[in-house]
DNA sequence: TTATTATATTCCTATATTAGCATAGAGGCA
DNA sequence: TGCCTCTATGCTAATATAGGAATATAATAA
C-alpha cells in the first residue's frame, strides 16, 4: 500500500474533479458497460478526449475496461463511488442551491 | 446556479483532492470547530499553507468559518462531505487494499 | 500609540493538468 | 495482404495548482 492512505484518496478524488468525467461515470453508473465510441457519441466529445479521461479514471481504480473485438467496453469498478454521487445528488444539490439565489433575475451568490 | 452541476460537483471533488485538506476536513470533523492554530499545530504544518488549504475549502462552501476574537474558528459546513469520507473509510479501503499485495516484503501492485 | 498574536494574502517558481490536433496501434473483414 | 473501424498515445500551448518565503491585515492589550 502507499504509505500514505491520504494520498490514495486524494487520488480518487483528482480523478473525480472533473465534470467530464463525472458525466462519463454517470453514463457508466446509468447503462453498466459502454465502448469508448457510444460514450463519446453521448457526450459529443471527441474520441481521444473520452479516451484519456477513461484512462484517468481507471488509473485509480474507479473503472475497469473488457475488451470485445474491435470496442473497448468499460464499467464502474468501485461501487461506492457511484454512492458517493448518489450522495452528492441528494445532499449537496440542495446545500449548494441554499447558497444561490434570483435577484430580479440575476444570479447572486449568498 | 452555475450553469453547469457537474462543474460545481467537479470544483468540489477538486477541493478534496488533496492529502492535506482531508486531514484538515477529518480533525473538523472529529473535533469540530477548531481555530487555524491548532490545525497548524496538529498537522505540523505552517500557517500560511494551512490558511491556504482552509480558504480552498471554504470557497466552494465544504467548510465554514466564525471569527472569535484573534482567532478564526473553522468547522465542516457540508456534512454530506463528512459521510463521503465515511463511505470512503468503509468501502474503499477494503477496495484498494485488495489491489495490493505484499510479495517478499516488497510492496506489489496486483 | 506600540507591541503582540493570529490569520490572510501576495509573489515567485516549479510542477501538473487540460484541450486540441495528429498519429499510432489493434482487431476484424474482404 | 489491404482496408476499415475503434481505441490509445504523443505532442504542444495554455492554464491551473502547489510550496515556500515574505508581508499585510485584524484584533487585542499594554
Amino acid at each position: 500500500m502507499p504509505n500514505d492512505i491520504y494520498d490514495m484518496y486524494a487520488a480518487i478524488f483528482k480523478a473525480l474533479a472533473h465534470p467530464t468525467r463525472l458525466r462519463i461515470l454517470e453514463i457508466l453508473a446509468t447503462y453498466g458497460e459502454m465502448c469508448v465510441c457510444n460514450i463519446a457519441d453521448k457526450l459529443n466529445i471527441d474520441q481521444p478526449a473520452v479516451s484519456k479521461h477513461l484512462a484517468v479514471l481507471k488509473n485509480v481504480g474507479i473503472i475497469e475496461s473488457r475488451k470485445q473485438g474491435l470496442t473497448v467496453n468499460y464499467k464502474v469498478r468501485m461501487p461506492c463511488v457511484v454512492n458517493f454521487l448518489k450522495c452528492a445528488d441528494e445532499v449537496l444539490e440542495a446545500d449548494l442551491k441554499s447558497r444561490y439565489s434570483f435577484i430580479n433575475g440575476k444570479e447572486m451568490l449568498r
